[in-house]
DNA sequence: CTTTCGGACGCCCTCTGCTGGTTTCTT
DNA sequence: AAAGAAACCAGCAGAGGGCGTCCGAAAG
């Protein structure tokens, strides 16, 4: 590694080095309960076997874990395999193992706590000091746990340092799928090492118990001057991590090829390689055309379908055809056969596919584990969330292609065109009364409103009628429309208005509540106040004058001079 | 080794329905 | 002119259909 890289990676340790001590309240936890019970009858050895129990674990030689830094030499390297395995806690996640501390126990393993950011401790029991730790820098990223275990861990003793050299060689050792490149490349890296004299670490880490979020890591050395000639092998099982006893592997027993990437396991050597092709970014298939490559001759022969545009598979009931039979046989099922395999447990739901049961079935338990990051919302599937960030975006993706109205979803702009800008606009009527309105969602409204049974009586503001509903009685309050009810009881005057009405008994009671603030003089209504104003008190005010045609007379009010006209005819 | 098949995931779409602000009509 | 009611309208979310693609297991 440079000399600059290290000097970098010692400045980070010397912080380390300034944290406090973990406390052994790990270790005693580790005790009480019991996580280590069926181990501790054993040795380092079966420990170390246990935790190698890959395909190659026979050829790893064992060396019981020595943990104390300060003790390698100062040109001394390790690589640190993190082993992982399926955690009980599905609550665990990577940078909670960022914040881990690694307590040893016996046999060489260790404990992990919660430490530092970005810092994994190794204590050593009782007797702790700095020199006796050891801190582990994790890549400034978050990991799955099946990255981790590919992941390179910068180990930081003082001035020891993981180099590049050991983080290749540590990604070989502890790949239990040896491709042929692979071996290639990983003996290339033990030569390397064996130069070098190389110590690898083996960390392997196991889950703690249910519903904890410890992990377990244990720890040992391996010794690849010891083992040149044969592959190394690294724990990489997840069975293992579940249970210990069927991980043991006897002369003659059926091996069990476990996938160190991920939760895969086979019986068939065939089927295991065939698998491991999957982790590994190979595509020798390559499309001529638009030079992308695939895995497979097959998914090549689809990918090329896409640019011929052959579909062989042809539906015998319509126009469509498809790139794989099985792209038809689902066609055939949502389109022609009805074909629903698929039975809600819970209601008479059925699907073609079983990802829509399972999306239904969130519509029974409520499930909404697709949470919005700048809100409350969450979704029950993804497309929901993806239109849900468009209200924090405020992207508006659908335009109206005739006044160019922006929309949120494509069902509002197309109800949007077509009630703007279609003729033959579909219109719902009312099923209780001649209203029709445009929108469906509107006339559930007016219905609610108006033609809803209503407990409480409606009562006619004109007369005694009572209703229990509203429209009922908005219909029965127009036929007081044109009636004249307002009537005097001095008099036999009715009107319509109740203004008018006011008015009218005024001429009864002789009250007159209109006073000119000129001279006093009174009025019963507030315009003949006004009038009177404007002609008497008013200077700038001009009366209009309505001159007859005929003899150039004027008068004062147009009536006046039309009643002057009424025996002639007026043009 | 290739093909077939079914499962799974993702993307996009439509239909539906509720809500609240705005506009129009009526009184 | 003002107030209230009803219709209009856009925004937004729920539910589900349909298809493209990838993958692994099994069969040929």
């Amino acid at each position: 590694m440079a000399a600059t890289e290290i000097s970098v990676l010692s400045e980070q340790f010397t912080k380390i080095k300034e944290l406090e001590l973990m406390p052994e309240k790990g270790l005693k936890e580790e005790e009480e309960d019991g996580v280590y019970r069926e181990k501790d009858h054993r040795s380092p050895g079966e420990l170390e076997a246990e935790c190698t129990a890959g395909a190659l674990q026979d050829s790893v030689l064992e060396e019981e874990l020595e943990l104390v830094p300060a003790s390698s030499e100062e040109s001394e390297k390790h690589i640190l395999t993190l082993q992982t395995a399926p955690f009980t806690s599905e609550a665990f996640e990577l940078q909670d193992l960022s914040l881990l501390s690694i307590q040893q126990q016996e046999g060489g393993q260790v404990m992990v706590q919660q430490a530092g950011p970005g810092l994994l401790w190794l204590e050593e029991g009782p007797q702790q000091s700095l020199q006796q730790y050891l801190a582990i820098s994790i890549q400034e990223e978050l990991y799955s746990l099946q990255e981790m275990e590919v992941l390179q861990l910068h180990l930081l003793e003082d001035n020891v340092l993981a180099s590049e050299e050991s983080k290749l060689a540590g990604s070989l050792a502890e790949s239990a799928g040896l491709t042929k490149l692979q071996e290639r490349q990983e003996k290339e890296q033990l030569l390397l090492a064996e130069r070098t004299k190389e110590q690898f670490l083996h960390l392997g880490a196991m889950p703690g118990d249910k519903g904890s979020d410890e992990i377990f890591l244990k720890i040992s050395n391996l010794n690849v001057e010891e083992q040149e000639d044969q592959p190394i092998a690294v724990p990489a099982n997840v069975e293992k991590a579940k249970s210990a006893k069927n991980q043991r592997q006897t002369k003659g027993a059926k091996r069990t090829f476990c996938c160190d990437v991920c939760v895969f396991t086979s019986s068939r050597m065939s089927s295991f390689h065939r698998h491991m092709k999957t982790h590994t970014s190979e595509k020798p298939h390559l499309c001529h055309l638009c030079l992308k490559t695939f895995r497979t001759a097959t998914l090549l022969r689809n990918h090329v379908n896409t640019h011929t545009g052959t579909r062989p598979y042809k539906c015998s009931d319509c126009n469509m055809a498809f790139v794989t039979s099985g792209e038809l046989v689902r066609h055939r099922r949502y389109k022609h056969t009805h074909e629903k395999p698929f039975k809600c447990s819970m209601c008479k739901y059925a699907s073609v596919e079983a990802s829509k049961l399972k999306r239904h079935v969130r519509s029974h338990t409520g499930e909404r584990p697709f949470q919005c990051c700048q809100c409350s919302y969450a979704s029950r599937d993804t497309y929901k969330l993806k239109r849900h960030m468009r209200t924090h975006s405020g992207e508006k993706p659908y335009e109206c292609h005739v006044c160019h109205a922006r929309f949120t979803q494509s069902g509002t702009m197309k109800i949007h065109t077509q009630q703007k800008h279609n003729e033959n606009v579909p219109k719902h009527q009312c099923p209780h009364c001649a209203t029709i309105i445009a929108r469906k969602s509107d006339l559930r409204v007016h219905i609610r409103n108006l033609h809803t049974y209503s407990a409480a009586e409606l009562k006619c503001r004109y007369c005694s009628a009572v209703f229990h509903e509203r429209y009922a009685l908005i219909q029965h309050q127009k036929t007081h429309k044109n009636e004249k009810r307002f009537k005097c009881e001095h008099c036999s005057y009715a009107c319509k208005q109740a203004r008018h009405m006011t008015a009218h008994v005024r001429t009864h009671t002789g009250e007159k509540p209109f006073t000119c603030l000129s001279c006093n003089k009174c009025f019963r209504q507030k315009q003949l106040l006004k009038v009177h104003f404007r002609k008497y008190h008013d200077a700038s005010f001009i009366p209009a004058v309505y001159k007859c045609p005929k003899c150039d007379k004027g008068f004062s009010r147009w009536v006046s001079l039309f009643n002057g006209l009424k025996p002639q005819t007026f043009v």
